[in-house]
DNA sequence: ATACGCTGTATTAACGATAATACTATGGGC
DNA sequence: GCCCATAGTATTATCGTTAATACAGCGTAT
């Protein structure tokens, strides 16, 4: 902070007026008339006056801000979660504090306890674990509003999500109702405990009547282009007769296209791709990407409204509502044929 | 904020000691014995206290966290830009204050106000125009600190950022000297008023004798993919035997990239492609793209060291230093081949 | 025994705002 | 002329913390 920023005593030194009059004129108070408020108003405005916020909330209780916690930036779709939710909000008076949890427990207790201490009013969360809650749900018993970005039906915390088991089972069915027998499940979610989508794609082959080779359940070194591209490189080392690659998001997607297209393997005619989220990147590549929407604004705006809402409770929190949004299977070229045998 | 959380009040209320006593046990005052401490701290523990910071921050005038504005998060490199400076801080016991300007002065403005409102220590900014200063240069007279993340040598204010001129420059260069005449530039930013690659374009040019054609400078309709596919279907319909393009970032450069592909233009026999900012997905592109590295961890590090110390001047802001990176270029498949006639 | 210093704790005053309450003119009704 | 309502402004308490200062009790030096 610079040193003298003006403050209400300021203003009230120079206007000869009390503090507290000086503060209902700025607050447009009916009991202070025309003439004086204008009198202040002009001494606000040459002193570049603008209220502490700092303490403001702490007189007020409340911070308008909301938390925000992130598994990590390198998903381009997560990025586009964040500015949704921090213009959303920003329109609303609210300020969005911002934290990475990188994929550990840890780091993402001690983003909790950095936002809890700054007092901001609720948290928006993609947990680095669906499974272990136990910290957010003790927050929640303290009537914390806690909105998690993913979703478990038990939880018993409030989310909104995309309903990724819906999602897998889309992309895996539309596979397996274009002849394809053995399909690839690229998904680094599922090893760390968080198996929704890996859920709906086994569902999908259940449903339908495929059994599924557990060989062919790949985990990729992280969520990077990279990772899809070597991921692709050791599947078709093991010579596992694989005709479709199903990826948990869209960066391994267009990983493991570029390997297919460095290494001499049709997209869609030798192996068929769908990918998760649908960033741009997708659409634009060399075949363009067949993917699972992410509905952006949908889930933004209900789990803003979710939030605000919880704040407005003011105290006992409501039982947990999970929404979970119904994504869109989107088919281009990357698989938008049926395989006739291997 | 939850209705009822421990404040030091109420540990001093179980323990039977002074609020301040408290404070101080909890700070690790060597005034306090042993035993004392142990007491509240348990009781701490027990009733899950944890400091308020916005008390903190009112009584110690200082808030431990600091602005950030972006013009957009739709550029992989800017959101990498935004993580490595919430890690960094974060490490630091800073919070990170996000905002997102979407390019416009009037917002950027508000921004500025709502993260002084909320007493940051600093602020670190993309500016929407390179230009347009006026608002920052108040700041910074005020005392405010204030580091820009795009460089302009004469501002007056404090800037780290990566040499964008030096880079638009070993791009433009590569491709001449690889026999290239009729270079395109895509570049958005010149016309909002920020020309540093266009300088740099225009300055190859000059300095290695050869003539450029103003009706090569193709305005893409925003930052995404999909502008620079629809820039690069403008160009090649206006006919100027075109042989190279040269994008102000790699999100246009795919874009240009897919509208080749498509249109049974090869890359980079037909045309050669450079784009600027080395994101991941260029280098896994069909043909891998050629790119000016954007040194992330280095532009974040040193702008936040430098906002940092300014806030450590507590007063009077030294004189204004402008740190620029030097960037490298890197030259892969998309123009690594010398170009003979058309 | 007096003075002095130390240890452990409490009291009081900030920080910059808001909220509740209290005063002081002024004017109207009777 | 007196009472009362009202308009305009001031005073005081409060939010949760830290910082500065005060104070009580006790051991020790003189």
């Amino acid at each position: 902070m610079p040193k003298s920023v003006a403050r209400l005593k300021d203003i009230a030194a120079l206007t000869g007026f009390s503090v507290n009059t000086v503060s209902l004129a700025l607050r447009e108070s009916p009991r202070i008339p025309e003439e004086t408020r204008t009198v202040i108003l002009n001494a606000a405005a040459q002193m570049n006056y603008l209220p502490n916020q700092v303490a403001q909330s702490l007189v007020r209780r409340e911070t308008r801000s909301i938390g925000l916690i992130l598994t990590d930036l390198t998903n381009p779709v997560l990025t586009a979660v964040a500015q949704a939710i921090e213009v959303q909000l920003s329109k609303r008076g609210y300020t969005t504090l911002f934290a990475t949890s990188n994929n550990t427990l840890s780091l993402e207790a001690q983003m909790i306890e950095t936002i809890r201490a700054r007092r901001a009013d609720g948290l928006l969360i993609f947990p680095c674990s669906h499974r272990q809650l136990d910290h957010l749900r003790a927050l929640r018993r303290r009537n914390y509003p806690v909105v998690l970005l993913v979703g478990d039906p038990d939880a018993g915390i409030d989310a909104v999500c995309m309903d990724e088991r819906a999602g897998a089972f889309k992309g895996a069915a539309h596979l397996i109702n274009n002849g394809h027998a053995r399909i690839a499940l690229v998904d680094g979610a599922a090893t760390r405990g968080n198996t929704e989508k890996q859920d709906g794609f086994l569902n999908a082959h259940r449903q339908l009547g495929l059994a599924h080779d557990p060989r062919l359940m790949i985990t990729p070194a992280g969520n990077s282009v990279a990772a899809g591209y070597w991921a692709m490189d050791d599947l078709v080392g093991r010579r596992l007769g694989v005709s479709a690659v199903f990826c948990s998001n869209d960066s391994l997607a267009l990983g493991v296209l570029s390997y297919c297209t460095r290494n001499g393997l049709r997209v869609p005619e030798d192996i068929a791709i769908v990918g998760f989220d649908n960033i741009e990147f997708g659409e634009y590549a060399v075949t363009p990407l067949s993917t699972i929407n992410y509905d952006v604004p949908r889930v933004t705006k209900l789990a803003i409204e979710r939030v605000l809402d919880l704040i407005q409770c003011n105290g006992e929190l409501p039982e947990a509502r999970v929404t979970q949004v119904e994504p869109d299977l989107l088919v281009r070229e990357s698989s938008n044929r049926r395989f006739r045998g291997g």
